[in-house]
RNA sequence: CGGGGUGUAGCUCAGCUUGGCUAGAGCGCCUGGUUUGGGACCAGGAGGCCGUAGGUUCGAAUCCUAUCACCCCGACCA
């Protein structure tokens, strides 16, 4: 292929609209451009990364014996009605009415359009288990889309889902996904983890996660030093910490005035304290019920944790009317001391029932209680109460005595246990080998194809632009004609021919540049392997060979140089396992 | 959706506070010439309804109002 002919669209300049490496590099190097928030177009070089990542993906899937289908981004309503899905999407699901006046949405994920299949052709235990995958956008109407391909509206996707006579045969396909994702990953060349995750609204038992450890991911994962122990912080446990020794003869409680000051912040500098002597408490809205949980102020609480305790459902902060309703006092002034015995439910942190004493909200605007002390001016048991662990880790935390680390990450790929959520709802059944009939159990396994690139881009970058790995590099190799002297033309246009001829992803570079913008592209573009021909080198009857990923160049012989540039790209496809 | 910010040339940004003549710079682009191994130099040139719509004013990029878009911080997810 020769750099002429494509439209690769570099820019020297960093845009002023991107803030993450993966995100300048991309615009830079002209891999993709902005249509609108959180929409892109891929151009050649883009695209071209992209069915790399999707064709190593396509290979492990089938090799698993997963078969490929293609499903439609438009789907009727009635569908996600009856997974109940429709209202967990909301807004971050797009609708629309077509003319006919038929309620449409544009699919963010596929569970209940592949539900219905099952449920249409699925009929006897023989037809069992089956993986059936696509690949194909998805779209998101994410409340803010951000970090360019990252967290954008519209994204690739390869889904699978996986159908069961049982639940021992859903492990099997688990553990094959589960390892399929591993080699896909390596393959891809990324560096990943993988945690513990919740399975969210997926629904569902089982969830792994893999991630990408890097500084600008969205997701926090926990984890212990050598031990493969990883969790995203949605999951990760932690110890009960230590029971504060008990203050002898503890003070009363007492009222005091704390003026316009509702956030822990506040409090803390108007009372000169400090947020983990003071007792947070969150009013929760779910199902009509009113939860309270209560949290150190140092604390955050895990809303995963807290819907697990609930029995998986919905919840959310409650409003402002109804905390003014339940409290009598303004958001900010809410306190357990008088409170608990109108909730429905109470969830008390573990590590609050550790505490001696501290200071909480009076129900009562502009007002704070100082010298409470949990289990004697509050139950710490009772028919509604549950002590717990509702917080994320933090600092400091430990598990099993082990203290807990924490790095950012990137998630590239879930996989669930789903179980009989959608199959029930929609209907998957069978009848088993006793002509009884039974519902199929389900699992789902999704990839970002985008994120692989971009992860892959936030791994890999200098100062000069992107590293890519071979195996989804745009190409392989870049020949870099330096000079426009005949003999020069034509060295690189035989070595361009030999390589293509032998199977190699090989970019020509024959416009009409100083050789100086040639290397700036070559090296932002982050083609794995450089070949430079240029008076000075061919003189001596050379080409000179340069890795990206390294400061050093040799020299090779034009007669060897196509021989010794497929040595290197077969190493470096092997490390990866391509 | 809540909080903050930005919209001026293809890109990065000055100018706006304190309204005033023809709206600027660097990079990129086009033409000619000199260059040619790490984003060259000289000369000439094209390119902007100052996001959009109203308003104030003799006069608006600049002040006011509305609106749209984009970005950042929070709740979601591959």
């Amino acid at each position: 292929m020769k750099y002429s002919q494509l439209l690769i669209p570099t820019i020297k300049e960093v845009p002023a609209n991107a803030e993450i490496p993966s995100h300048q590099l991309m615009l830079r190097a002209g891999l993709m451009r902005k249509v609108a928030s959180g929409t892109y177009i891929y151009l050649p070089l883009g695209f071209r990364c992209l069915q790399k990542a999707i064709n190593i993906v396509r290979q492990e899937m089938n090799k698993t014996g997963a078969q490929e289908i293609l499903m439609p981004s438009v789907q009727p309503i009635e569908l996600w009605q009856k997974s109940g899905r429709d209202v967990d999407y909301g807004e971050t699901m797009a609708r629309f009415t077509d003319r006919h006046g038929r309620e449409n949405v544009l699919s963010p994920t596929a569970e209940e359009v592949v539900t219905s299949l099952a449920a249409n052709e699925l009929k006897s235990y023989k037809q069992l288990p089956f993986n059936l995958y696509q690949i194909s956008f998805k779209f998101r109407d994410e409340f803010r889309p951000r970090f360019g391909v990252l967290r954008s509206r519209e994204f690739m996707m390869k889904d699978a889902y996986s159908f069961h006579a049982d639940d021992e045969s859903l492990d099997v396909t688990y553990k094959a996904m589960y390892d399929a994702y591993c080699r896909i990953f390596k393959r891809c060349g990324l560096e990943y983890v993988i945690v513990q995750a919740e399975s969210g609204e997926m629904g569902g038992s089982g969830s792994d996660q893999f991630t990408i450890p890097c500084e600008n991911g969205e997701d926090v994962i926990v984890y212990i030093k050598d031990s493969p122990l990883a969790w995203n912080i949605e999951k990760a446990p932690v110890d009960a910490l230590e029971k504060q020794k008990a203050i002898k003869n503890p003070p009363k409680p007492e009222e005091v005035h704390t003026p316009k000051v509702g956030t822990i912040e506040a409090v803390c500098e108007f009372l000169k304290t400090k947020p983990k002597d003071m007792i947070k408490t969150l009013i929760y809205s779910c199902e009509d019920q009113i939860i309270i949980a209560l949290l150190r102020g140092d604390h955050d609480a895990n809303p995963e944790k807290i819907t697990q305790l609930l029995g998986g459902k919905a919840n959310d902060l409650a409003d402002e009317a109804t905390i003014a309703k339940l409290t009598g006092a303004a958001v900010g002034f809410a306190g357990p001391v008088g409170l608990m015995e109108k909730a429905d439910h109470v969830l008390i942190d573990l590590s609050v029932a550790a505490m001696a004493i501290g200071i909480t909200g009076a129900n009562k605007t502009d007002y704070h209680i100082k010298n409470v002390v949990p289990g004697r001016d509050f139950k710490l048991e009772g028919d509604n109460i549950q002590v717990a662990d509702i917080r994320n880790a933090i600092d400091g935390d430990t598990y099993q005595g082990k203290k807990l680390l924490f790095k950012r990450g990137i998630e590239v790929g879930q996989v669930f246990k789903l179980g009989r959520k959608y199959s029930s709802k929609i209907g998957a059944k069978f009848l088993d080998e006793n002509g009884k009939e039974q519902i199929a159990t389900m699992g789902c396994y999704g990839i970002g194809i985008n994120r692989i690139i971009a992860s892959a881009i936030e791994a890999g970058n200098d100062k000069d632009g992107i590293i890519f790995p071979i195996s989804i590099a745009p190409f392989e190799v870049i020949i870099t004609q330096a000079g426009k002297d005949d003999d020069i033309k034509d060295a690189a246009k035989k070595l361009h021919d030999d390589l293509e001829t032998a199977g190699i992803e090989v970019l020509l570079d024959d416009r009409k540049e100083r050789p100086g913008v040639k290397f700036k592209d070559a090296d932002l573009i982050g083609i794995p392997i450089r070949a430079t021909i240029g008076k000075r080198s061919l003189a001596e009857g050379n080409v000179e060979i340069k890795l990206r990923a390294e400061s050093d160049s040799k020299n090779v012989s034009i007669e060897k140089a196509s021989e010794e540039i497929q040595t290197i790209v077969n190493s470096l496809k092997e490390k990866l396992n391509i």
